[in-house]
Order: structure tokens, then sequence, then C-alpha cells
DNA sequence: GAGGTTAGTGTCAGCCTCTGACAATTGACA
DNA sequence: TGTCAATTGTCAGAGGCTGACACTAACCTC
């Protein structure tokens, strides 16, 4: 943020993605056209093409934050705990720290909302599960690297992370659905599903249905 | 397919249908006008859209076969069955009779080319991995209703899904980067997997790295 | 501080996906 | 054979996205 020009790409960078999560969240992803947005910010179309990639990476910006920090999150566990014990720190230390890290970009009651949007628009719900698959595609190597296992000889880094971003996914669907947006809400939930996947695998459901 | 009428349709049908797909396993999904798919079977491009909601859909229109004969598959499986048992044998018996199923349709070489251009497109996989999510999603309250839960209370029909589709994820992903691209091969990468994944979850792999 | 350099922006033209409206054609059926 | 209905083609247009080029504003040097 040295000289008067980054600043300026800045502002007119945050106002666009301010604007753009703001049109998203009220009308719709689909029914938001980049003029729209382009003109909330008092700037051309063709402007809004140089900050971002398109719609779609408009609506995933604030997600890539955290995503990154998630990984890094991970990098940083030690190197003497299990794969999911490390997963399952990283995550939840992540959603502490997601406050801090997006809320220099936009409003943490805006970013919260898109959550929704993503989660009933197909076309970013399908951009948002490819996101994730990349994210584990990362997070394999990593844990791979760590545990001194080859990634493409040995299955079972991608294993564990996928079945990690699975619980995740449904951890994701069900806080979007309750009435409690809060980050409060998502870690407890983030906790309780984690813990339930050894039981649901085990398959003898009909024991206890009382869930 | 009684009257001319009908057959026409569907003749019309299956040449567009082949055409998208050797255009697209050929020269890429993308780099693949709408025009040069209706071009190659003499219809306007206003028709191609009469007969597919879209170039995505025309490119997942075998695939879904396969997705509701799975669905059948499940549903079939006896009661007694535990849920991931269950999602096994449907998965493993669905290779088998996929040749039978799609060959009605498309050339089953071509389908399993388009595995690859799927797996290997951006905007492709995204739409797998979210058609996948709905077929997930299809399963859970067939097997939560088997097992006589309530699906929105209980999160393990949820999670159990979620996790052997991340399975079948992580196979679907090994077998198209690897050589052997037939029904043979898959059938047994998705038994092999099936099994490691206790393995990878309970996360000692170093103790074991001959994997 | 004037003048040249560079970065960011606006404008314009164009491609591609997809949709609605209307007319033309073709099969179905009495 | 003539009417009816379904299928198709044509046309126009919205919306996402990109390349080319000119213009403006910030930067930097003298």
């Amino acid at each position: 943020m040295e000289t008067l020009r980054e600043r300026k790409k800045q502002r007119t960078r945050e106002a666009l993605l301010r604007a753009a999560l703001e049109l998203f969240t009220t009308q719709g992803y689909e029914h938001t056209t980049v003029d729209e947005i382009a003109e909330a910010v008092d700037v051309s179309q063709r402007t809004f093409f140089r900050y971002f990639a398109g719609k779609e990476d408009a609506a995933f910006a604030v997600q890539a934050m955290t995503e990154e920090h998630f990984v890094a999150a991970v990098r940083a566990r030690p190197a003497h705990e299990a794969p999911m014990e490390a997963l399952r720190q990283a995550i939840l230390q992540g959603w502490d720290a997601i406050r801090g890290t997006v809320e220099t970009a936009v409003p943490i009651d805006l970013h919260l909302r898109m959550y929704r949007t993503i989660e009933s628009t197909p076309a970013l719900l399908a951009a948002h599960l490819r996101r994730s698959a990349a994210t584990e595609e990362t997070i394999a190597r990593l844990l791979a690297e760590r545990e001194g296992v080859d990634v493409d000889a040995d299955p079972r880094p991608r294993l564990a992370v996928a079945v990690f971003g699975a619980v995740m996914r449904v951890t994701e669907r069900q806080w979007c659905k309750g009435d409690d947006l809060s980050l409060g809400a998502v870690r407890q939930l983030t906790a309780s599903y984690l813990d339930q996947v050894g039981s649901a695998l085990t398959g003898n459901w009909r024991a206890d249905r009382d869930h």
C-alpha cells in the first residue's frame, strides 16, 4: 500500500468485491449482472474483468483467503500428530481465525451470508466443490510428505483427506440450512460431526436411533 | 419408438450426443462450440438446445444413466445388509452392468474416454462433483429410510454416503490418470480403495509405508 | 515544475452460450 | 386429402467474457 496508485487499486477491488457479494446475497447470483456490479461502483464492465476473472471469481474471493489460511494451519501442525487429528485441529482453529482474516476485506456477516448463497446456487455449489477438491489435493500432498509416503503410490493420504473433506461438506450443508449462522455454531457442528464419522461407518444405526 | 416422429427424434438426439462426445473427447470441451456440434449433425443450433439444456447437459447425458442405475441398484439391495456394504455391492455390480446400459446410446469406449475429459476439464469436473453431491443426497435419504432413522436429525446417513462418495472420487481420479481405461481396472480399483479407507483413517501410515 | 514513461481505465467490436418469438415444415390422423 | 400438432429453422437479443486501441492519471527524471 505504498503509492497512491496501489491504494486506489485496492479500494476499487474492495468496492467491486463488496458490491458483488452484496448483490449476490440479496438478489441472487444468477440475477446479478456484471454490468450491475460495475455500475454500483461506477466503473466500466471491462474494469471488473481486470480485477476478477469472472463473476465466479468474485464470489469466491473471500473463500480463497480462508482456504489458504487452512492450508497454512495444517502445515503448522506438529509433526507427531496423526493426520486426521492434524486436520481436525487445523479446521477448528481455522474457524476461530476467520474473523480476523476476513474482516480486513469484507464485513464478516456478508461473508457468512455468502455461504448460504453458494450452497443454494447450483453453479456456485459446483465451483465450490471443485475448489474444495483442489484444496484437498494440496492437503493430501502435504500430509504424504509429512508422513513420508508417496502420494501417487499410496492412496491413503488422498483417501483420508477426501473423507475429511466429505465430513466438512456435510457440516457446511447442515450449518447453512439451520438458523444459527454464527462462527460458534459452525465450530460446534464441525467437532460434533467429526466425532460421528466412525459411528456412521460401522453402520449399525438401528441399534441406537436416538442420535 | 412407435411413430416415425419419435424414431426421428431419437436418432437426432443420439446423433447430437455422439457428435458432442466425439468432439469433446478429441478437441476438448472448451474448444468445442455448440455450432460445431449442430453442424456435424446438420441441424440448427437452436435444435441442439431443444434436446439438451446446454453443452454441459450433453456431456453428462450418459453419466446420468449410470447414476440412475446405481441408485436403483442400492434400492435393490437386501434390507439386512449394513449400509456401507450395500453401497459397496451396488457400485461393484454397477460397474459390471454399465456396458449393457450405456452401449444402447453410445460406444462404451467413447463413454470411458469422456470420463478423462470430465476429470481434466475444470468446468466439467465442477459439474460432475455437484451431480455426485445430488446423487449422494438421494442415497442418503434412501439409506435413512431403510435403516429407520431421520435423515435431518441424524447425520450418520449423510456422513456415511459422503465418505463413500469421497472414496469413489479418489478411485475415479486415479483410474483416469492410469493407462488401463477398462471396466475391469476400475472395478478392481474400487474394491481395493474401499478396503483401505479404515486403514487410511487410523492414520498410522508410517508403520508400514509399503502400500 | 515540465515532459516523458507507465499503469489503469473506457470504449468498441466481437465470440460464445442460451432463450423467446414467430414462421415454415413435416409427420399424424380423420 | 386436408386439418392439426409437433418439430425445426430463422431471427433478435441478453449476458459473460476477451482483444485492441485510445485516453487519462500517477509516477519519475531532469
